[in-house]
DNA sequence: AGAAAAGTGGAAGCGGTATTCCGTTTACCT
DNA sequence: AGGTAAACGGAATACCGCTTCCACTTTTCT
């Protein structure tokens, strides 16, 4: 038996059947959310996870913390991507191979296009580290004389941003917008 | 006593209150959407303008055709500067002036900026003449070599809408991502 | 001035989506 | 096996913004 002990709750391990659905859930969560984005319906996903909505709402308790949780695996992914680039030899091909593999997880997820073009407080600090690691991919470039002098950690982050809402509205018209951008970063 | 002619309807003159009215409510109707962009209720359209939700009803069938008048206002304007651009002799000059000015007016409009960002199809119809002359500036720049040969009006297209997006993010951010994308674009 | 037509205000209605609630089911523990 | 707490399903609820409706006011016309 779990008790609290002082303000802490020890976690009593979820149920078989909980967890199970759990993984349902976000299974379900990460195919209907990437195809369709925010805007779908959390019955979407129940429905999909063969689950009621009210077992949903057990698990996060409300949509957007779902979306918040799938956002955060994505993020984790890019910013391990991130670290890895940081180990290659050319600082140029290191960032560009960077952004455009960012670009491309963009591309196959339209609820972390969302997230990216909006770009909301919440999402901001589940990048931190993300920015972080790209930060030091870039200043690494420039002093390699490969990136302009002037960019800063703050242009990549918007220019992935306008690249969601460029993805939005066109099919892959991103990839010319992308190679521009990325010539008018170079030195 | 006016009469339908065929299938035509010859419009009464409105009265003069009516007229009034739908003065107040496109002038309120312009501070609070380019204020708050499209989110904006129209209550608050109607209260600024000192008149019920009824009355803007009247004059617009619905909440988007409203939007809509907006912002077919606006690229009737953008339309006016891009001719007169054409004008311009210097053809790089002209087409990055031109650029420049646009953006400044949607930073200055934000559900300007959200229509260019989100740009459905209703706004598709309302650019076509702005797209067919930023496009002759564009051509013509590029035929001075003053433009990568490679770039098309979808380039400039997709390039406004990720400003748009940038703009709701980066409070002046997204003059430098303009800097950047527009040294991408020259030869 | 009086009648008819046009216009108005804003409360009520409607539709649609996120969230809650609780009677029922399932897993876990002894 | 039986008791108990956890988890479930999904109908009902809460909520919120757009739009409609109509009794009342203002303008226009003769």
């Amino acid at each position: 038996m779990n008790v609290s002990i002082g303000t802490e709750e020890v976690q009593r391990p979820l149920r078989a059947d909980a967890r199970r659905n759990r993984e349902r859930v976000l299974k379900a969560a990460r195919a209907v959310f990437s195809a369709q984005g925010r805007e779908a319906h959390l019955e979407d996903v129940a429905s999909r996870a063969k689950v009621g909505v009210g077992t949903v709402y057990r698990h996060f308790p409300t949509k957007d913390a779902l979306l918040e949780a799938l956002a955060r695996e994505q993020f984790e992914i890019l910013t391990r991507w991130s670290l890895e680039a940081e180990a290659v030899p050319d600082p140029w091909a290191a960032f560009e191979a960077m952004i455009w593999r960012g670009a491309e997880l963009q591309a196959s997820d339209r609820a972390l296009m969302e997230a990216v073009a909006e770009f909301k407080p919440s999402v901001a600090r589940q990048a931190e580290e993300l920015h972080a690691s790209t930060e030091r991919l870039l200043r690494r470039a420039q002093a390699a004389g490969a990136v302009r002098a002037d960019a800063t950690g703050e242009d990549v982050q918007l220019m992935m941003c306008g690249l969601g809402s460029v993805m939005q509205m066109s099919g892959d018209g991103w990839r010319r917008y992308l190679t521009v951008m990325l010539d008018g970063l170079r030195a």
